[in-house]
DNA sequence: CCCGTTATATCGAAGCTCGATATATAGATA
DNA sequence: TATCTATATATCGAGCTTCGATATAACGGG
């Protein structure tokens, strides 16, 4: 996107995050939950490939946004639990600030157009 | 961004293209006008890159949504000046029925969040 | 035992943005 | 008149992200 004073500068990928990091704060989850999870909450409208989200959770990870616990689910089953951490949550609050500043002026450039 | 049903999958060029768009639906700008006045109406908040806006205003006239003609303005100095077209302006309404959609939905999974 | 679903992961192609760079005119100022 | 800044359009390569395909493997039901 264009230059932004606020944090928001890739709107997808912000989007991406702060959708996972809202699901986590509620309860932990692992990848392939998320991803239905967030396809179920959004009556199908918004849907992850696993080919964008696991590199997204990794990243997260990786920055200490989220922290994954791998647990032994069966006798071999084993699924990888995250978690949202206080950096985690605080980024989140950060972002949604964003995205409120974002959308007031959006619509007030966009939004008066209709007849 | 993930899949959606509706037309918006990249965000941050949905958004540039919705502003370029919305800008023009007013009155036909050249380049540089468009990357002021859409800096001015959000109070600085977006700033474009002219490496940005220019290739979108390629695109944008190549699929036909918008239209421009070049304008002698001094002896020697030209500007391309830029009017949307009736496809243009339909596209522009549907992507503003997308963005509702979109912000409904994020909202409904991300804007609970706050305590 | 086979198959569809659950589950995680990676890779290459494609697309877009950013920042730099190039080019040129207009206007102000020294 | 020379110079500097703002105006104005354009392109290019690096870098990042996403998409779709592919790989691997376990679980559960018929």
């Amino acid at each position: 996107m264009m230059k932004t004073t606020f944090g928001i500068q890739n709107l997808t990928k912000n989007c991406n995050e702060s959708l996972i990091l809202a699901i986590l704060v509620k309860e932990k989850k692992h990848g392939y939950q998320l991803a239905l999870e967030i396809e179920e909450q959004s009556q199908s409208q918004f849907k992850f490939n696993h080919g964008t989200l696991y590199p997204i959770l990794h990243k997260l990870e990786k920055d200490g946004l989220i922290k994954g616990v791998w647990k032994q689910e069966g006798p071999k089953r084993k699924r990888k639990y995250y978690s949202i951490t206080a950096k985690g949550k605080k980024y989140l609050q950060t972002q949604l600030e964003n995205w409120r500043t974002f959308y007031q002026h959006f619509f007030e450039i966009v939004g008066e157009i209709e007849e």
